[in-house]
DNA sequence: TAACTAAATAGTAATAATTACTAATTGTAT
DNA sequence: ATACAATTAGTAATTATTACTATTTAGTTA
């Protein structure tokens, strides 16, 4: 995801207010490796600003899912963890944990759809998802 | 999805009830190419079984999930899709009306992770994910 | 076939993530 | 400094899923 300061610039070209909470979002955001979900970074930023509300984090997720800055992942079925990181790329995913990592490997230049296919559904992107176990969880059992 | 009567047979070895409600699940899944959510098979089950609990069919579905026999898909960030083909294979994913599509391709050859990322994350499997537009919602619009 | 027992079911309640609603607040342009 | 529209906080509503429990039932045994 972009920096804040390059973000605030963005608000202001689409006419959207640049307030604290959303600078304190994007803040936590920028570089962050840790695809949180939005009730932690909820609780995370309580810590520093008692009075933001989980609302507010949702819409500007939201915002930010506009402006093509971060992505909602779905691995976790029972919420979903959001993905800060602007250059595609794909993701391990942990069974036992849940945990989700980054994988900046570029698969597309060695594959191509079969064109039946390509003709039918237009393509914007793929994700590949390997699901297996992370190091700790390896361990553990 | 294993035919019913192959699933009875399992039922039976594992120590399971076979009950009239998981055999209308299984004869619904069976063959079923439409990835339906649990509400799905619930409401198209009632109609022919008013009395069957929607708790009965999450409780068949993690059932047959721990069978291996079906998947539940995440693609959806609302509700999980359940997948009961067997072959190993991949989705394209309709980002404007969340149709799930599936996609027999092996695609093994093209997707191997850098060495040193297999020494610490164990992959079991991976899904590949196409994102974008299906047939009919490229012409509405 | 009848009786027994543990598992399964239906129905309802609880939970958890997300979205909707609204009065009060706050950026931002004038 | 003022005014207005967007944003926020707080609460309520919604939706998918899971938990709980009394009742029913499949499968086993006599």
């Amino acid at each position: 995801m972009k920096s804040v300061e390059i973000l605030i610039q963005e608000f202001r070209e689409k006419g959207k207010k640049v307030t604290p909470q959303r600078i304190a979002i994007c803040k936590y955001l920028h570089n962050n490796k840790s695809h949180p979900t939005a009730d932690e970074i909820y609780k995370d930023l309580k810590v520093d600003y008692p009075s933001i509300s989980l609302n507010t984090i949702y819409k500007t997720l939201d915002l930010l899912i506009n402006l093509g800055e971060i992505k909602k992942l779905p691995h976790n079925p029972k919420k979903n963890n959001f993905d800060p990181e602007s250059v595609h790329h794909h993701h391990l995913v942990c069974n036992k944990c849940d945990k989700i990592m980054d994988v900046q490997y570029n698969f597309s230049k060695f594959f191509s759809l079969p064109k039946k296919l390509i003709r039918k559904f237009k393509v914007k992107n793929f994700q590949v998802a390997f699901e297996g176990l992370c190091e700790t969880c390896q361990g553990n059992h």
